[in-house]
DNA sequence: TTGTAGGCGTTATCAT
DNA sequence: ATGATAACGCCTACAA
């Protein structure tokens, strides 16, 4: 086992002093030309590689940035670290992710340790117990450290930062609207509890969208479902069995791939009896059978622009404290659950 | 902007030496009750964490762990990832993602620039690129200057360290044996080029299992595709078209769901008239209609094996040179794509 | 009980 | 052209 080979190793091997191969392996001027040669051939004989370790001891700069997301199984998210990951790369940034598994007290822990001189600055979304206790004060120390913060996605009002997100109340807006022009008529609403920022904000677009139509909101057509992810429980059997409904807007693709099952399963043809729109262009709505119309959240490009937020709030020498908001516009992707 | 505070600064502050603030700080013996008291006020009130970097530098031990992998847009990898990260975190260390993309070239480098003290082991899957040049000289360095690897999934004999893999041949043996047992004569194989240590093992259980039944492999029912992720092209349906197939194994989730909307289209019945057997239990599987039976490969307890793998090395004092590889034996997942 | 000094690996400044 | 020294922040063996 041929140990990592130091600049006092090289030195003293060669006898020459730590700084002279310092100099040497830099290519300066100061060195003969045969020092220089003669070092840096030693070197690259041995595969000297300098410590990163020391160097950001010595330059206070990790080059590493940290990613604290509430779930890695989630392609949306997933989505995003690619973003983030590539535009870090291209910068010589390395990404340390941690997850908070949508629990506050795991934020908050994970942020202290890679605060602790880790990571140069922060990219996060915020985990669903944290919008439910609204309690930043972590965020606000890092802030108040002078460790750069961006949130993306799920983000909120009470902290000032640089923040990516996507005009959710926008792409439900629009997603109704294609509804109602579509002719539908009793347009219902599948979302989660509403301290979700994301939940609320595709709420608030479905409400304004009928809103403009004169329709009346009819709160029968509207089930909100506890968790993100699961599907258990048969509240949605019920609630397509109770209802008349020719459309539905899903706040997300699980939501929208099950309802899509339980409709067939009632004898709806999809979609010229019912129509469906998910949100999360992920996986699902790709292979589904129908394939899922659904409002594409644009993950991998916003994990672009919140890499390239950060990298350029680490790299700026004064710390200016203007802060941007960068809002993306969704898409929304047609397939054979709506008719187009 | 409140800075770090260090050791250094709460000695000034105090009037005592470092050391007497580092010592009380560690509430050593050798400090007075009073002098504890006064430094340990200070530092919590000044909310005072040591720096991680400097301890990574005079410990040389990072507590971090560097995991690379092909895809982080992949359930599979995800899944194992989460593994990695909730065992790693339980153990107080963190971890440091690189996507190699498939290529053998970001793989060495992601490799190198990680491996001069940024962490302390690595867990990591290999890319397809490497796995078709079949050169592993970084992985052999990396071993040769005492840095642990495990390598999971995407594995080779041709370097000695830790590893954690399914037994795919088996997998696909018994989903075989299984559609055998169901009365199937004419079982087709969907899997990507042999180069794929995966592919390969799961080709072989395939061929195995009729070998078993005297069964003659027919070349014809043994479509290849180029890439993992995509099905692009019409080759399936042509496949689909020209044979007469009446059960279908794939090596992996898209390939099935992709391959039963054609067979659906073309008039097949599933599971009726034509089984299939995917791998990869990911999302698809569960929400596809019909949902897929598939080969499970437990990704969670792959990482969670892995990690304790690296980590048991990482801590291991006298670096002891026998190495362990791990074999988790697959689930099948039944499903409503074969008759259970 | 407290403090000094040296070192982890690197770089930058200031001698020689 | 080369080297000594200090510093980044922390720890610890060894003085005092």
């Amino acid at each position: 086992m041929k140990q990592k080979i130091t600049l006092k190793h090289i030195a003293r091997e060669l006898e020459v002093s730590i700084s002279t191969v310092s100099k040497a392996l830099k290519n300066s001027e100061e060195i003969s030309r045969d020092t220089k040669e003669k070092i840096q051939a030693f070197a690259k004989l041995y595969n000297y590689k300098p410590n990163n370790i020391a160097i950001s001891l010595k330059n206070k700069r990790t080059k590493n940035i940290g990613v604290i997301i509430p779930d890695i199984v989630h392609h949306f998210f997933t989505t995003v670290f690619r973003g983030i990951e590539k535009f870090a790369n291209t910068k010589g940034y390395n990404v340390i992710v941690c997850v908070s598994d949508e629990s506050f007290d795991k934020e908050v822990i994970n942020m202290e340790i890679l605060a602790n001189g880790s990571v140069d600055g922060f990219i996060m979304s915020l985990s669903s117990e944290t919008q439910l206790k609204n309690d930043y004060n972590h965020l606000k120390e890092l802030i108040e450290q002078g460790i750069p913060l961006v949130l993306f996605d799920r983000v909120t009002d009470a902290v000032e930062c640089d923040k990516v997100l996507i005009n959710d109340k926008d792409g439900a807006y629009r997603a109704v609207k294609k509804l109602l022009e579509n002719g539908r008529k009793k347009i219902a609403l599948v979302a989660t509890e509403d301290y979700l920022s994301v939940s609320k904000n595709r709420s608030d677009g479905y409400f304004q969208a009928l809103k403009e139509q004169n329709i009346k909101i009819d709160k029968n057509l509207i089930l909100r479902l506890p968790s993100m992810n699961s599907v258990e429980g048969n509240e949605m059997e019920e609630f397509f069995k109770n209802e008349k409904i020719d459309a539905v807007l899903c706040v997300n693709e699980i939501y929208a791939i099950h309802g899509m099952r339980i409709a067939q399963r009632l004898g709806y043809k999809i979609p010229e009896d019912i129509e469906f729109i998910g949100f999360t262009d992920g996986i699902l709505s790709k292979f589904s059978n129908p394939t899922l119309t659904s409002v594409a959240q644009h993950g991998e490009k916003m994990g672009e622009i919140a890499a390239e937020m950060l990298i350029e709030k680490i790299e700026i020498e004064n710390d200016v404290e203007t802060y941007r908001t960068e809002v993306l516009e969704p898409t929304i992707m047609e397939r054979e659950s709506t008719i187009n």
